[in-house]
DNA sequence: AAGCCAGTCAACCGCAGGGGT
DNA sequence: GACCCCTGCGGTTGACTGGCT
């Protein structure tokens, strides 16, 4: 037996909403706001929709508070990062954001980030001289379980202005990094204790390996991991890692 | 000009979880 | 503890749009 729903279907509106609707419920939040549930709004607002129909429009597209499109270098770096981290929590990658909401975020890494950055993993798999020892998985495919050591996240997140480029790999004695965590998938957390703080680093272990052998193959063509660190993988704030 | 196709994004759906009883 | 109600979330769908043939 399946949940009931959460409206009479035949008796509220679907689809896309007439300027009509954006006026009636733009007007009833601004004069009174939602001081009741969602499910009751539609019939004090004189509406013909589901609650959450309602609830859904106002905080995705009539909230006078968000912005729409035009996301930046910047903000597209927080998603990255904290996508790398945290995987699908559009939610809170929305909250490190200002004035974006999740369905927006959503969007744009679903239209356009995990495009671009599969784009760039293949471009580098392909052109690498070492690219056949690197599985090369897309890099962001697999969300994995949130570490509880990283929340509450700090807001809003700061973020390096520039990319990371190989160097940013290398241990403070020259050797590499993930030399000390190869196959770990809690790399991330190696990372953070011992003193470094690289998102990119617990993301790329969830792929058995992928991390390490990539930082091997990347020995012999530095430019060839530049170009592919660049643009994908930004550190973060120490704090992010250290909570 | 018409048809096709890929990209974009608003909206829907079902589930999880919190709070109240 | 069990149940119900409601909200919030993430995955998915489908309408719309613009570019290409």
């Amino acid at each position: 037996m399946g949940r009931a729903p959460c409206c009479d279907r035949a008796a509220v509106k679907r689809g896309p909403w007439s300027p009509e609707e954006d006026d009636a419920l733009r007007d009833y939040m601004q004069r009174y706001g939602n001081t009741g549930s969602w499910i009751t709004l539609p019939k004090r607002a004189g509406l013909r929709r589901c609650g959450k129909s309602c609830r859904l429009r106002w905080l995705n597209y009539l909230r006078p508070d968000i912005r729409h499109g035009g996301f930046t270098d910047e903000e597209d770096a927080v998603i990255y990062s904290l996508y790398s981290q945290l995987g699908s929590k559009w939610s809170l990658i929305a909250s490190q954001l200002e004035r974006r909401t999740d369905n927006d975020v959503k969007n744009h890494w679903n239209t356009k980030l995990k495009k671009r950055l599969a784009t760039a993993a293949a471009a580098f798999s392909s052109r690498s001289s070492a690219s056949s020892i690197l599985p090369l998985p897309a890099p962001v495919a697999a969300a994995h379980p949130t570490p509880p050591s990283l929340l509450p996240l700090p807001v809003p997140v700061p973020v390096k202005a520039e990319a990371y480029t190989y160097d940013d790999f290398l241990a403070p004695d020259g050797a590499l990094f993930v030399a000390s965590a190869e196959g770990s998938t809690s790399a991330s957390l190696s990372a953070a204790s011992s003193g470094s703080n690289w998102s990119a680093v617990d993301n790329a272990a969830t792929n058995e390996g992928f991390f390490a052998d990539f930082c091997t193959a990347a020995a012999s063509d530095l430019a060839a991991a530049d170009q592919y660190l660049s643009g994908f993988f930004y550190p973060l704030d120490p704090t992010l890692s250290l909570v």
